[in-house]
This record gives structure tokens, C-alpha cells and sequence, in this order.
DNA sequence: ATTCATAATTGGAACGTTCCAAATCAGTCA
DNA sequence: TGACTGATTTGGAACGTTCCAATTATGAAT
């Protein structure tokens, strides 16, 4: 064993660099900017003594000169969630190629939690914010952010008059364009399953539902609505509670694809095929979405594109130093594939005539 | 529209704070460390006057001054896969409690992409680094790193002679239980589906998955092992191939759940049920492999947990200062669900009986 | 030679903390 | 009273950048 004394030696800084290259620290520091004014065969001096001595520039200090910083905090309520999980490898790519980097924090919907990482994320002087707020969060919880001035983009769930830019997806949209396609396929019982009722995109995604219902004159009794946790788990036990019903459904849209999962398990666990037995549709269009088998038909949000879009959004804010809010309501479309029973039907048809 | 010129004024500082509350900025400073130096009653005016005016602790500033930060950064390959993702959700449950906040960083498998990040966290300060390498990582990629005393564990992933810690899994013989079980189900012809073959993971998997066969003296042929990319879509790709044989499995190990998934989805794609007419063992023990049906027998790593560990790990490394490099491998079990068939055998051994 | 413009470089004062050494305070004891 | 405690408090110099204003070098025009 060695004593590693090249390990204890102190930190090489730019006025290190500065002298072993024969010029000021300024000069070093407008290289290290990329500034147009240096000569180019010093900023080759210097970028050569910079590799040479293995400096690395310190942003810390940097930050506190300019007070503002490269770093960009994300919150998210279930990182478990495949939605969620796209949506920060969305936002993580735009922010990277932007030269930022990002704090990730996963709430767990609680509130608490939410508020000491967002005064952490604050204490490191994020020069921005996306949240996903958890459950329960009010306008008066961002209020100290936005009164600093630190730009904020909310993404998933809008929060009323919270005076910050947001980018949801158009639920009710799409949850009408859903059920119309399970009504003109024929189904008359149709349920809403999962989800907490208490937030505002089950809302909306349920009376997106209800309004299709109410459009073509059905039945939108409220034991077919079964609330659950977002999560596969609650699909199965969301599904398990609709079998239980006297005049069963035959047809499921559920608060999102993680849900529409369970659904599909929970039917296959009463040897019901989802698909040609019973048909569901999801919620998101998350990644296996499409390789499921049956492949699930569902409203597609494009979680990581909605991550790329709010970094966007969050970005310009940034640069714009202050900017107006702005509220973005994505659109959505439904992609139709196996497990709304559509190609089945089809085939039938086709062999029928 | 109002000029809000509140908005406008420069940020509040411990000479602010200790300006307002009559005392020193030394003494503020003591307080807001919790120093037990301070008299109760300063100490009380101090905290009044800092909710007072809304003061926000500057963390560049410390972390300048003592050169060191509460931020840990964790880069991983793909948070696409619910593995990182419950892995990352780990690390968070308890560098959050330690009041440390994380970078996190998605490489893609791009080690290029790994490069630039691990430059970045090293340029904002990070106290220490989970990193899940990307294909292809030398012990040089992380070289500069550990010279300059930064705390490294890697995860998953384990790289020889980088002289850092590692926290890896008994895949070698998670792999064995899990063929000897199948084995032990009767089964003789038994596939390896998915996963990059390049990889020191697949390596020890699928070198299990074969002194397994060979203790058992059954054919290891080449053939039966299919790699593919890890995900749910590469296992449907292999499964396909596999079911091509002239000599076809009955039964298959695969590289991780994802990749068990989509195995499944392509049985079903064949009108084969999994786990009935042919069993498949996935290995991680994500999330969902409890509630999907048939529910996936798994080698169970626990992701999680995983994630945790590394964390206390590394924040033990980074309190003790320097210190020596530990390779964990974590232990692993067989979690027998539906999916291997186990349950049905049972169920037909028991209406013969 | 002198002036002027332009290009390139530079000293030094910030930024908001921490930490050391030193100072002040309030008792206590001779 | 004065010396001696222990408990509190406090200036001021760091930390490694950036940025302003000012300086020097270079060359062109007079």
C-alpha cells in the first residue's frame, strides 16, 4: 500500500492555469467562456496548459459570481410509474444537449416531501423547475418560487391560478375520442376504472367519458366509475370490483396505461381474453404499450415528448429571463390497436363475408 | 398589468439577516449550522429574522467556501427500464434523507453521453457517484475521477481493476437456481433469451444458466442462447427466433423481466400460454412482475433495495473520506410464481392425486 | 512622429458563505 | 478590586469565479 500524496494536492485553478501559461486569470476565464476576444494562439496556450495540469472548472463559484446557474430541478410524484420515468428521460435529453443538468426528485405524492425538496432544489439556485405536483399541492406552495422569480412549468396536472406556465394533455379529449370508438364498436356498458378521484386529470378523463356516454344517450351510472390507485395493482383490484357488478361491463377505459395492465391481468386471471372477451384501453401510450400482447389500444400523450417539450418550454422561460405563462394543453390522439377488440372485430367481419 | 417591482430586488443575505437581527453575520452563520455555540435566545431572534425576510439559504457560496456539497450524482443506462428506474427511486429515498440531493443523469447506453455527464457532475461538485457504466466502459473512463478522491460505486455493472466499490448481484447463481428449478419441473430443453452479449451481466447469467445444464448433464446447446436487446420488445424478437428451432424449448431462462415480458406477450402472440404451455423465469423482481398474470417467477434482485444499498454505501465512503474500495454482491433469490409453470404441475399433481 | 482606432490583455473588486483567531461579556473567586 | 474562568460573539480573510474599467500592443492613417 501507498501513501497517494498526488491525491492530497489542492485543486488546480485558473489562476494555476493563468500563471503556468504566462497570462492573467481573465484571460483564462474569457477562454474558458469561449469568448471571441482572445487571440487564438493564446486560447491555444491555454487550452493546452487547461488539459495539461487536468483542471476542471468550478461552478460553484461560478454560479455564486453570476448568481444563476446551469442546473434545472424535476419533480415527479411516482418515478416508478413508466410515465413519469419517460417523461425524465425527455426532459433529461433537452436539458443535457442544452448544457444543463438536472436534480431529480421523486415525491412519492408526498406533500411533505415535495416541500423539502423544492427548498433544496432552491437553496442550490435552480435556474428552473418542472413539477409534477403531488396530490393536494396548492398555488400557494409554488408561491415562493415564483415570487423569486425562478420560472416554473407544471406538466401532468395544472394547478388553478397558480400563475405559472403549465403543459397537460387534452384528457377530456381524449377520453370522449376513447369512448366513442368503444361505442361505435358496439359496447353499451362501458366502465371508468382507476385512478384517484380526487385529482384533477381523473376529472377531466372522467367527464370526458361521461360526456361520450351522455352524447349517445347511455347509461353513465356511477358504479360503473371505479377508482384505484394509478398503479397495475390497483387495475387488477379496479377490474376484480366491475366483475363484481350485477349488469357487468363489457368494455373499460382506464385512467392510464399502468391500470389498463392490471385490467388485462386481472381478466386474464378469470380466463377472460382481454381483447376478444372484454375490451380495454389505456391511458398515456407508455413504451409497452405497443409490444403488450394483446397490444394495448390507448390515448396516446407521448410522455417523452411531453418531457422534451416542457424542458423547451422551461428552457426559453429561462433565457427570456421573465416570461409570460403560458398554458399548453397537448393534444392526443387515439391509437388503435389489439385490446379494444377493433381487429378482432375485423376479422370476423372479413371472415364472415 | 402590474410592474412587479418586487420582484426586482437583490437576493437577501446573512449580512442582511444578521444586519436586521443586530447581530454578526458569524453568528448567523453559526445558527443556520446549528451550532450549539450560539445562546438560545440569539438564536431564536436569528430564525425569527430569516422567516422574517424570506432569506434562502446560498449553497454555491458553501459550497465554494468548504469545497464540498450535499449533491451525489447517479448516472444509469436506461431509466426506460423499470429496473433503473426503481434503482434511481432507491438511491433518492435515501441520499434525500441525508439531505443530500441528486444529478440524474440517463446515458442511453451512449458513452460518449457518459462522458459529458460525468465531466459535468465532477464540474458542479458532486460529493460522490452511483454510476450502472455503460456497454463498453473502461476502468480509464472513470479514471479521473476516483484520482481526484470522489467516492465511485458502481452498480450493476461491475468493471475490473477500476479500484472503485461495486454493488452487483449473484447472477451466476440466481441463473442456476432458476435452471435447476426448471429442470427440476422436468423440463430438458431449455432456452436463454435476451440481453446483450457483450455485457459482464449476460456473461455470469448465462454462464450459470449453463453449468447448470451441465451439472445435470443436459445439452448446452448454442442455439438455445438468443441474445437481444433488453427490453420488452427484444423478447419478442427472441422468443420468435427461438420457437424457429428445429428442436424447439420448452422451457427459458431470460436476460431481465422486461425482456420475460415481452416472452410472454410472443407466446401469447402464438396462442401459447406462458406458463402453461411453456414456462419462463425472468430475472430483477421489478414491480410488476408480482401483479402481471401469469405472475413472473423471478430472480429476485430487488432494485430498490439495490438502490439504497449503493447509496449508504457511497455516503458512508464520502463521510469517511477516503476509503477503501468494497465489492458487494448482493444475494439473490428465486421467487416461483405463475410463470414457470410450478403452479399448474402442482395443480395437476393434486386433481391425480 | 503623432494620433487614432482596434484588438488583446489585465488588475482588482465583487459574489455569499465559512472559519480562525481574537475579542467581549458575565460571573466567580481570592 | 482584579484576575480568571467559560460562554458568546465577532472581524476579516479566504474559496474560485466573473466582469468592469483601464491598460497595453498593434497597425493604419495623418
Amino acid at each position: 500500500m501507498f501513501w497517494e500524496d498526488a491525491l492530497v494536492k489542492e485543486r488546480v485553478t485558473v489562476v494555476d492555469i493563468a500563471r503556468a501559461a504566462g497570462v492573467s486569470k481573465s484571460t483564462v476565464s474569457l477562454v474558458l467562456q469561449g469568448s471571441p476576444l482572445v487571440n487564438e494562439v493564446t486560447r491555444a496556450k491555454v487550452n493546452a496548459t487547461i488539459r495539461e495540469l487536468g483542471y476542471v472548472y468550478n461552478r460553484s463559484a461560478a454560479n455564486l459570481r453570476q448568481s444563476k446557474s446551469k442546473i434545472i430541478g424535476i419533480v415527479v410524484n411516482d418515478l416508478t410509474n413508466s410515465f413519469f420515468a419517460e417523461l425524465a428521460v425527455g426532459v433529461d435529453a433537452v436539458v443535457q444537449s442544452a448544457g444543463f443538468v438536472q436534480f431529480l426528485a421523486n415525491t412519492n405524492e408526498k406533500i411533505e416531501r415535495q416541500r423539502e425538496v423544492v427548498a433544496s432544489m432552491r437553496e442550490h439556485g435552480v435556474s428552473g423547475l418542472i413539477i409534477s405536483p403531488a396530490r393536494g399541492t396548492e398555488a400557494a406552495d409554488l408561491a415562493p418560487l415564483v415570487d423569486s422569480g425562478i420560472p416554473v412549468v407544471l406538466v401532468v396536472r395544472d394547478i388553478a391560478d397558480a400563475g405559472v406556465s403549465s403543459l397537460t394533455s387534452d384528457n377530456h379529449a381524449g377520453a370522449m375520442a376513447a369512448v366513442r370508438h368503444l361505442i361505435a364498436r358496439g359496447h353499451r356498458r362501458i366502465a371508468f376504472l382507476g385512478g384517484f378521484p380526487d385529482t384533477v386529470v381523473f376529472e377531466a378523463r372522467m367527464r370526458g367519458y361521461r360526456d361520450a356516454l351522455l352524447e349517445a344517450r347511455l347509461d353513465a351510472a356511477d358504479v360503473l366509475v371505479i377508482g384505484s390507485a394509478p398503479s397495475r395493482a390497483g387495475g387488477v383490484t379496479a377490474i376484480e370490483q366491475a366483475m363484481m357488478l350485477a349488469d357487468r361491463p363489457t368494455a373499460a377505459l382506464c385512467f392510464n396505461d399502468a391500470v389498463a395492465f392490471g385490467v388485462c391481468d386481472g381478466l386474464r386471471a378469470r380466463r377472460l381474453e382481454p381483447g376478444a372477451d372484454f375490451a380495454v384501453i389505456g391511458f398515456d401510450d407508455v413504451i409497452e404499450a405497443k409490444t403488450a400482447v394483446p397490444a394495448l389500444t390507448t390515448v396516446s400523450v407521448d410522455p417523452q415528448g411531453m418531457g422534451q417539450r416542457a424542458a423547451e418550454l422551461l428552457l426559453k422561460q429561462i433565457n427570456a429571463g421573465r416570461a409570460e405563462a403560458e398554458s399548453i394543453i397537448g393534444s392526443v390522439r387515439l391509437v388503435v390497436r389489439q385490446s379494444c377488440g377493433a381487429a378482432i372485430e375485423r376479422r370476423t367481419r372479413e371472415a364472415l363475408s
